[in-house]
DNA sequence: TTGTACGCGTTATCAG
DNA sequence: CTGATAACGCGTACAA
């Protein structure tokens, strides 16, 4: 078996109890004994039995975070972010990527302090009341029971276009995944129609182009055939960042420069985005300030039990890099 | 507080060790009150102490996995999986995306009954002997103290060689990521070379592409150069999965036939393989299969302390689909 | 077949 | 300042 306090207090010719304090740093003991305890137990390479430690009820300064949906690039810089967001808190992290009740379950046993919980898809039932949890993800209509931390997609959107809009461009076209059984995708969809009516540029049907997926590729096929067409915009709005370097690989092929011939702004705020072929212009929540407001309200959750709101919008911020410019005069 | 076995006891006016016993289906105790004592459990809706079972020493049922670099897409299909295959058996599965330290230690607190390591870059100088440990990935130089597994990447690409010859192919590029500090990359190379010179096919340098990277548009670029250098093979080897969405894609664009007009196998075995614009026949141990080896070593390694060898090869196979055909006579 | 009693490793509450 | 001692919730020899 390991080494116990009881084995330190023989040795250190002490009660067990006042190792104990000792350990904890208690000021019931005197400078003395306590930096002997402390010695001894490091020579004895002592480490304190967790469950023995939780079993006397406290908490675990663990955070779980579960995560069905490991395969999406986006997320796995986001869970990074957390990762080293949490580092600099007392907490630390472990995920599970089971099912989510099942995830719930084996966080429950360990006694996680909180859980996190990406929950793109279903939020099924779960108890709200057993353990302090908060949700990223699309706040869909559906009731919930706990804070949900969500990017304001209308907003970027709505960013995107003002900003194009204030550089001339009065041609704009939509390269995304129209998918209706995706909530996210579509409301920045959504987002971009809406911001358009609103700076009252005119488009039509053939400004959306429908990549019909979210892979590099289908931003690729999607920006070749409307090359192929001629219907060149003066700037276009890439739905995501994997769609994004589709486009502006087959810009390059088909030899339109960025910028001069044509802007590009596309949506997802990761850092990736400066290292594309061209360091691309874009518009969304930074993964750090995303990763930075969700440790905080999670731990803030934990700590007090009560968040400010039911369910935060963070506000998207663009970042200016080098495939926008100002309209060219003809 | 919540509800233990007391409680229950009580209420079934029984000893709380028969309560225990009941609860752990116990032959100890009769059909009739165990029954009882079960359904009572229910009612109450009672849930036993994970900590306090631990504390009496059992074991936790739980695997822990350690991801430092959850980035790379390849592992995130081997981590679901893995998950899966877990899923069929007692185990569950936490993961932790930490530093490897922190993560061990992390697990060694919840009393993991044994850990899978990522461990494609460094093997820092971990305790083998505190907890059951298996490691996927490159089985380097270094010396370890714990099983390890991986694939053989060697075999792999003299598969692939052996494969296109028998198609007729004699004139064969290699395009993949030749990085000497990434040990992996190197394997598949000099696999290539090694394999080339077994069957007694002629290569130069110029047979081998270097993509630079292992993103989609490296492969992409890879071949548009070559193709207008007009230095046509008759079969192409793809590095990675990502490095041959490239390739093909490349090959499409300037209307190369393939198979017809040239075959291209890939190196990984994944079932997204199926689902690339051309279904690519592809070489490498597949993800099952190595998801199911590395549950199952890990699940031996906990129940019998000891595994047959140090360092097992996974055995590479190829799966045929549409990308390669027999080379043209003309 | 059921109950008693002890131990697992810590923390916390009291007395000294 | 230090030391007993009682929890914490459960499993398990040993008794009954």
């Amino acid at each position: 078996m390991n080494i116990t306090i009881k084995d330190i207090a023989s040795i250190a010719g002490v009660s067990y109890s006042t190792v104990s304090k000792a350990l904890n740093d208690s000021s019931l003991v005197k400078e003395n004994t306590k930096r002997k305890i402390v010695k001894i137990a490091k020579d004895l390479g002592y480490e304190p039995n967790f469950a023995a430690q939780r079993l006397v009820s406290k908490n675990t300064k663990v955070i779980g975070l579960i995560w069905p949906t490991i395969e999406r690039t986006v997320l796995a810089t986001l869970v990074t972010k957390i990762s080293n967001e949490m580092a600099k808190t007392p907490y630390s992290m472990i995920l599970s990527v089971d099912p989510i009740q099942k995830s719930l379950d084996t966080f429950k046993k360990f006694q996680v302090d909180g859980v996190i919980l990406f929950g793109e898809n279903t939020l099924t039932e779960i108890n709200p009341n057993s353990i302090p949890l908060i949700s990223y993800g699309v706040s869909g209509k559906k009731n919930y029971h706990y804070p949900i931390i969500d990017a304001n997609h209308m907003k970027a959107m709505d960013d995107a276009i003002n900003y194009l809009y204030e550089l001339g461009h009065r041609n704009i076209k939509y390269v995304g995944n129209i998918s209706p059984t995706d909530p996210l995708q579509m409301e920045k969809y959504q987002g971009f129609t809406k911001a358009m009516e609103k700076y009252n540029i005119s488009y039509t049907n053939e400004d959306i182009l429908d990549t019909g997926g979210l892979d590099w590729y289908h931003g690729y096929h999607a920006v070749d055939k409307m090359l192929k067409s001629n219907h060149l915009p003066t700037a276009i709005v890439g739905g995501s960042y994997d769609i994004s370097g589709g486009i502006i690989r087959s810009l390059k092929e088909n030899n339109v420069h960025i910028p001069d011939e044509i802007s590009v702004i596309s949506y997802d705020n990761i850092p990736q985005m400066a290292h594309l072929e061209i360091p691309l212009t874009c518009i969304g929540v930074s993964v750090e300030e995303l990763a930075e407001k969700i440790v905080h309200s999670a731990i803030t959750l934990i700590e007090t039990k009560k968040l400010d709101s039911e369910v935060t919008k963070m506000i998207p911020s663009l970042v200016e890099r080098a495939s926008c410019a100002t309209v060219r005069n003809n």
